[in-house]
DNA sequence: CGTGCTTTTGAAAATCATCAAGTATAGTGG
DNA sequence: CCACTATACTTGATGATTTTCAAAAGCACG
């Protein structure tokens, strides 16, 4: 197993390698708002790290001393209550940017759900980055903006949806965050769609509003009205998707 | 009372004049960013206009052809399912700048609850603008980071606090919202501080994904508690702002 | 093949929603 | 200026969705 650094959640050495000409996760990043000959520009700031599943790499109310870039495995963003209830924010997975406090601490916690690599840059030296490239400014202000509708469309979820509604919205949005890339082989015509969920249902209760309970009943009553098929808990296939589109846009 | 242009939400003729320089809610807006000399660059792109009480002056889904800027008045944000169902997703007042769309559409409506004045700007104008002044961009950026957070707080609210908890979160939020200037006349010390709700019972249980009867029976309770006072429906006191507060936080 | 975790399932309880009046409040027109 | 109407708000009784409590069933891992 990798070495744990003291004092830090940070698992594999910190390394600037890996240079962000050739990295993957590029294309479906803030990155790729840079010509392809300013990237050592940013390599210049960047450093990458691991992070070993279930760790915690954001802390919530910790100095944001960092932005990060999600360059592969998944994270769940969250808020806490004193006496332990949570809300996760959302999930973020390759190519997510995150960090975009606006006071001096984050105002989220981050979780890896499976293994992770992050790319983070220093505040202050992205702050200069920004200011040499303004595309990378517009980029950063078009993802803002549209984490902020979709921040919209949850609050839609939690406040007015049913648990079916919500459990049919998460499903759907999850088979449609599928495939960013063109070449993925998980284009099946309309139903059959397989949607991997790296999540615990805690973690989707925790994410809509609701309990283990309710979402473990309520998935089960999908399988059984034949909307979906659960080959193991952490998969499931969707059988009926314009059934369940319509719940979710809370057509009944 | 003024004409209601045929075929359009405005109410008071289009009018270029009141130049930013001399605009009231420039201090607390994005327009701030800009050198005072560089105003006459806003003003050319900017028109104001007013819209009486009760009108949609964004409609959900119609073709985002503007951005706005509040001048003066509240609007409700909100958006809608296909059967009425209703979620307010904020309220902007004087400064608040709207319209920050990914897609060519509102990604949901907007009405006035009292009678505002609101300057526009056409999108692809202000992208002209955006390239020129890049501390416009960068001002925008803060602003979207900061609703950003707002909305993560939300969530956290519509779906895991109480009705008790929600009320008093958006009470001491309101509180908290006024006195954006320092001469305000409600720096009462702690308690007895008036915050006015110009808002219904309806447009807050939609806010806070609750019905109307239960935040008029939560209110109501809130005075039975001595932690507030109801002057008139349009109006709060609160008379005990700590307990509110650990309320709002969750403390029990 | 245990052991511990996650998930599922069941029964009871609770919060909040719905249905239904009744009471203020504001705006309108006589 | 005052009654009248419409709307918003409050209050009560009932009901339902979801939570809570409890326990069994699956599953992964050593």
């Amino acid at each position: 197993m990798t070495p744990i650094r003291a004092r830090s959640t940070v698992v594999e050495a910190i390394r600037p390698p890996e240079p962000c000409v050739a990295c993957e996760a590029r294309v479906c990043s803030v990155c790729n708002a840079l010509h392809p000959s300013d990237l050592d520009r940013l390599s210049a700031v960047a450093t990458s790290f691991g992070v070993e599943s279930g760790r915690t790499f954001i802390e919530e109310g910790a100095l944001a001393e960092f932005f990060f870039n999600v360059t592969a495995g998944t994270a769940k963003l969250f808020k806490l209550l004193p006496d332990g209830r949570r809300q996760i924010t959302g999930f973020a997975s390759v190519g997510t940017f995150l960090g975009l406090a606006v006071s001096t601490t984050y105002s989220f916690g981050a979780e890896a759900l499976e293994p992770m690599r992050i790319c983070r840059f220093q505040r202050a030296r992205m702050r200069d980055l920004l200011d040499e490239f303004p595309v990378l400014e517009r980029k950063l202000l078009e993802v803002a903006a549209a984490e902020l509708v979709a921040a919209q469309e949850q609050m839609l979820l939690l406040g007015r949806k049913t648990a079916r509604e919500r459990l049919a919205s998460f499903l759907v949005a999850r088979a449609a965050s599928l495939c960013p890339l063109p070449d993925c082989n998980n284009r099946r015509p309309r139903n059959q769609q397989r949607v991997p969920l790296p999540m615990t249902r805690g973690d989707i209760a925790d994410y809509l509003g609701l309990t283990i309970e309710t979402v473990s009943r309520t998935l089960t009553r999908f399988r059984a009205e034949g909307m979906i098929d659960i080959p193991n808990a952490s998969e499931i296939v969707i059988q009926a998707r314009e059934a369940l589109e319509s719940l979710a846009t809370g057509l009944r």
